[in-house]
Order: C-alpha cells, then structure tokens, then sequence
DNA sequence: AATGAATGAGACTTCATTCAT
DNA sequence: CATGAATGAAGTCTCATTCAT
C-alpha cells in the first residue's frame, strides 16, 4: 500500500475546528441530497443552506465557494469508499483470498455510497484543475492497489488479453452502474443478492473460479 | 428485435427540412464539444452559437431551449449507437456467434461515440421528465435486445448467479469507462488493443470461452 | 364643421396604390384581432402577419415599422368613427335635433368599433409624438365640432357649472366604457336598449328633455 | 357594504416585513412613473430599479416578476380609491345625502388617483387571469355598493330608460377621462372647479336636483 | 459566530427588421 | 412583388458572494 496523497485543505473563516467538522459534516450531508436532485449547476447555494438549516451567511463561513462545497462532497465520498475497502484486506495475505475480498469490498462499498457517488461521476470535472487532480490523485493510487491485487491474485491463471490495469478498472468502474442507473438497483431485488451476482460477473472476468 | 420507440419531435421556425437537418448537424457537433468541455449547465448558447458559426438568433430557429439542444445531442448519440449495434448483428444466426458480434460491436461503438456518451451519462438526467423518458425508453427497447442475445448466447454453459438482464448490464455498462474515465483510453494503447482487451473482459464475465 | 386635419401618410414599398390599399385592409383587420389579444407591445408582427396571412417581408412592404401599423389602426378607427357621426347630423338643421342626432350617433358609433377603439384608448400614447399629435388633431376638430353643437343645443336651457366643452367631453367619453368595460357591454342585453339608455343618461346630463 | 374580496398575496424573498413594505412602496412609486411614461410592455425593470434607486437584484427581493409589479400598482390603485369613498359615505344616513357624496367622493378620487388609475385602466387586461379576476372582484363589489346607493338615492325620482346598473357604470367610468385625457385635465382650470363640475354633470345624468 | 439583505454580472430567449433569392 | 431565413440588440430574471448588524 502506497502513501495517501494529501487532500486539498479548505479554508474555514471560523477557528473553532471542532465547530467546522460539525457545520461542514451538515453542510456536505444537505449538498448530497440537493446535488443529487438537481445536479451540481442547478442547484443553489439557498438550497444547501436551506437544506442545511444554515443562512446563507453562515454558509459561507466554512466554505469559501459553491465549488468548495462540491469538493468537500466528492472528497467526503471518495475517503468513505477507500477506506472501506483497505479495511477489508487488512491483514489478509493469501493473494487469492486477498483478491477475492477487495473485490467483494469495492461492490460493496460502491453499493453503499451509491449516491455519493453519483455526483462524483456526473459533477467532479466541473471541479477546477487542482482539485480534481488531487482527488485523481487518491484514487489512482487506490487504484494501483487494486492493480496490485488484481496481479498477485490471478498469477498463475489463464493467459488472457486485458492488462491488470485494465482488469482493475473494470472492477472498480462496473459497480458505479449502482450509481448510474439507479432503476436497474432498484429492479434487482435484495441488495445481497445484487452484490452477490456483481462478485460472481467480476470474478468470472478475472476468470477465477471463486469458492463454490 | 422490437419496434423502436419514437423519438422525440422537435419544432423548428424553419420550414425548409433539408436545411434544418444541416443546420442542426452543426448544432449538435458544435454542442458535444462545448458541453464536453464546460458541462451542460456551464456552458452558454453564446459558446454554442460561436461554435456552430451561427448567431444567437438563427440558433434559436432551430432548437426553442438549451434543454431542446441536450436532447438533440442525447438522441443522435443513442440512435448512432443503437444503429451500429443493430446492424452488426443483422443476419447472424448462430446464437453464440451473435453473443460475441453483440459484445464486440458494443464495445466498438462505445469507443466510436465516447464523446457523446460522456454527455449522455453525465447530463441526461438534467432533461425534463418527458425527454428524458423518451430517451430510457429507446435504450431499454436495446438492452431487451441484448438481454435476449446474452440469454440465447449462453444457453447450456455452466450456472452463474447473475442474471441475464444483469449481465446484459454489464456488458453495455462497463464499456462507458471510455467515456467516464478517457485519460485510461489514452493510456492503454491503441484502440484496437483496447477493443480486444475489453471483448476479452466482457466474454469472461459471461464464462464464454472465445474461439482462440 | 372644420376642415379636417391631414392624415400621416405612411409610406411603402410597394407602387400599386390599389393593391396598397388592399394589403392594408388586411393588415389592419388582423392587427386589430391580434394588439385586442394581446396588447400592441406583446403582440409580435409574426401574429400579425399569420393572421393576415403574409409573410413577414411581405409585410414590411406595406409598412415600415411596427409602430405604422398601430398608427394605421388608430387613423382608420378614428375615421370611420368620425365619418359615421359627419354623416348622422349632415343636412340638420335645427340646434336641438342636432344635438340628439349627435349624442345619438357618438354612442352607436362608440358601440360598432368598440374593439377598435379600445386599441386606440390603450395604446395610442405608445405612438410617437408626431403620429400621437396628428391623431389628436383629428380629434380635437371633431369635439369642437360637438363642443359647438353642444353650445347651439343647450342655449336657454338652465344653468350648469359645466362648460360646453366638458360637456363635450362627457358624451365623448362616457361611451368608450364599451371598449373599456366590455363585460358590462355583454351583461346589458341587446344592443338597441343599451344605445337607448346611454342616450338617455347623456341627454339628462345635458339636461335636455328628450322627446318621450 | 359587502366583505371586501381578498387580495392577491405577492411573496417576498426578504423575511423583515416592514422592510418589504417600505421598499414595496418606493417600487410602486417607482412603477407609477416608468409606466405611464412608456407603458408597462415597453418599460424595463432597469427603469424602475433606477427611479426606485434599488439595484436589479434587490427590485427581485421584493417582487417576483415584472407583472407581479403591475399587481401591485392596480392593487394599490384599487385600495386607496375604494377606500377613499368608502370613508366618504361612513355614516351617512339619508338615501339622497348617500349618493350625493358618493359621486363627489369617486368624482375627487378619480381626480387624486388620476396617474395610478390610468394605469389600472390601460394595463391591467395585461395581468394573468388570476390578478385580473381578483382585481376585478374588487371594483365589482365596489360598483355594487354603487349601485345599492343610486337605487336609494334616486327613489321617487323621474322615470328612466338606464338601469342603476348602468348609472353606476356612468357614475364610475365617466371620471376616468381625468386619467385618459389628462391635457383636458390641464386645460379645465382649479382642480376644485373641474371637479364641481364634474359631479354636476353626474348629478344631472342622475336627475337628481342637486342643492344650488 | 450568525444573519440575511444587497449587489451586479451574466444567462437565456424574443423579435423587429433586413435582404438575398 | 413575395418569401422566409438571418441577425443582434435588448430584456427579464437568477444567484454566488459580500458585509453591515
């Protein structure tokens, strides 16, 4: 596992960090469901702070821009899901096993943080270079780590075509269908069983017979 | 294959049909590139207009809103889509040799038209519910269609958990990484690589051992 | 009676005076049908040439600019307006009778071009000063026409604070309540009794006996 | 007198109000002036901004659309006018008495709102059906307190073809011209004889013997 | 630290008018 | 003489951001 990039730092008008943690944990939390609805441009910083039962004022106290808000949100999105899944594989050595688990991890975690992940997809390239490069930047190298899984796990297998790159980016990119196409989620019955079948099409595509 | 679902008719001021279809062709090419670049909601008629080489006036004689000229967008990246798909299965017989056409031409043309689908994913859900039901419409027509095939085309292989519906969702899903993630395309070599390694992906996720 | 004061003559582009006047018939018609619906300002000259069934070239070959159309509409109402009393008390000669006649025909006339005329109380201030003062003019002859025949009328009748000439302006202007108030106008019945009945309010407040 | 209709409620996007009254009150002031010298169509909210001395912004704290702002000069029209008669009969017993200040109370008012009223009487047919419903509803049940008043007041008197539907009308409609004509206004001399003489010619149309 | 009124730049859209065919 | 596509100026309205209280 390589060292986390840093996140850009966003500057907050008022000292007290405890009191920005807590505001900006209301503020990300009402942006997701406004963003969601309207989409990122559409929507209106009198919507965040209503949402938020925050004035408009207020707002702008720990946040410097609209497009802050939407780093905050993408970075808040992107921090849950990478945690989730490193904590899946700690301490787990078998390459196979390994393997077997971030992946379960990844659609998991995309399954969950289905939402946020929505406006990452749809609404991160508005954000200015900078911070999309930072945020780029943690999850390339998460996804190197899925690279490097993927390589050690499927050592020894059947030669195929596709780059362990390119598998891993199958991996991690598939499951943003929960994102993307939410009705199909909605369609599939349980949520086990959807993850379930997910895990099953993407350990078939790293052509690895899983654990009957 | 099913009746495709009408499309969505858009008034024009001009009468003369020949010289809307032309002028909208403008339209549309110089939209994809805008809305590419800035977002569809960043992105102005003036830049749009500026583009196309027409002045704000004579744009608005071809297209009543901005929504009009997303959708118009929308709906020629589907129908390019949708035809190319079509046309690569047509008079194929063999069930499995119609699974790996699909599949190939899937991806082929999700590489051909990743510009438009980029817009497609990420703005489509700003149209107005009409719009946009017309839109999901004409793709679910296409994805029964690959369902089908996928459901023909895998018939006697080993059991898998996922179902057909969702295995078709794979394979017209994890394409879109070309659109989504487009600094991965340019990394990965050239296209027809990248086509192969992906058919490659996709034919394993649906356990089809592919002709060598 | 005066002479009557010149037309604005409103140039074209067309040299057959005969289709000229034609064209304007149409116009007109159609402009009235179109500034009674929606008002001059909102009113776009596409309405009016659809209705008149001309193409918008067409025209401008026939008038100059939008504001020649409202003054065309405004001159013909207040012709035919003036043209129908002219010719009421044409050959009277005894100063009471003349009178009746006038108050008489003032009010039919209000009540035939009520839909004209409510064009021209609404929106002849939007016209320019110049076409503004040449409509005034025509009609400011015409109440010195009733001003006088409202002196010659009442002579030796009682005393009355008013002058001749609010006395004027009140039968003048008392009937465009048609054009103002149309409901009221749909609300009193049949025409003939409304006409009576204006007739008989006017004449008290010239506190003339009328002829039972 | 009946129960006075409600009025159309205008939101406001500021909450203090106070503040929205007195800064509703600059606007309509503001309002009244722009739109009779242009016209509502060809007035711009700029134009009113400026004479309010509020920036466009702010004009749109207090008033959500431009109609809204002709809703609000007729409204204001409506009030003060209706108001001032009402007053002006409070507690007036005698039938004839009644009626005698009424005409001199909608005589005066219709001289004092002479700017407003000329508004209400050229613009508001371009209101939305509802204001123009609720506006409506409101002069309609003033007229009808009209109407009860020269029912009474001229009991006994003369026989007449005009119903006191129509006298109302007369009663109510014939002071306007101080708003349509407003260069007769001018040319009549001292307000206080213009409006004697007014209500005289009234008193008359009534044939009521008014005491010399 | 919180509030919310004020600001003004800028977007979409309309439409009178022109002019090549 | 008729047509109708092209033009671009101008208007309404929104909203991110600021700042006095």
């Amino acid at each position: 596992m390589q060292a986390v990039p840093a996140r850009r730092r966003i500057a907050a008008n008022v000292k007290d960090a405890a009191l920005v943690g807590e505001r900006r944990d209301q503020i990300v939390e009402a942006a997701i469901a406004v963003f969601r609805d309207k989409g990122f441009a559409a929507a209106t910083m009198r919507d965040v702070g209503l949402r938020a039962g925050l004035s408009q004022g207020t707002l702008y106290n720990y946040v410097r821009t609209k497009e802050d808000t939407l780093y905050l949100v993408c970075d808040r999105a992107v921090a849950h899901y990478v945690d989730q899944i490193a904590r899946a594989v700690e301490g787990v050595a078998d390459p196979r096993e390994r393997l077997v688990r971030a992946v379960r991890a990844v659609v998991r975690a995309q399954y969950d943080h289905r939402h946020n992940i929505a406006i990452v997809l749809r609404e991160a390239h508005l954000l200015d270079a900078r911070s999309r490069e930072a945020l780029r930047r943690r999850v390339d190298v998460f996804i190197d780590d899925i690279v490097a899984i993927v390589g050690a796990g499927t050592t020894g297998g059947p030669r195929r075509r596709a780059s362990a790159r390119l598998l891993a980016e199958a991996v991690t990119y598939l499951p943003t269908v929960f994102a993307m196409r939410p009705w199909r989620v909605r369609a599939e019955g349980p949520p086990d069983k959807l993850v379930d079948a997910m895990v099953d099409i993407l350990l078939a595509a790293l052509r690895i017979e899983q654990p009957a």
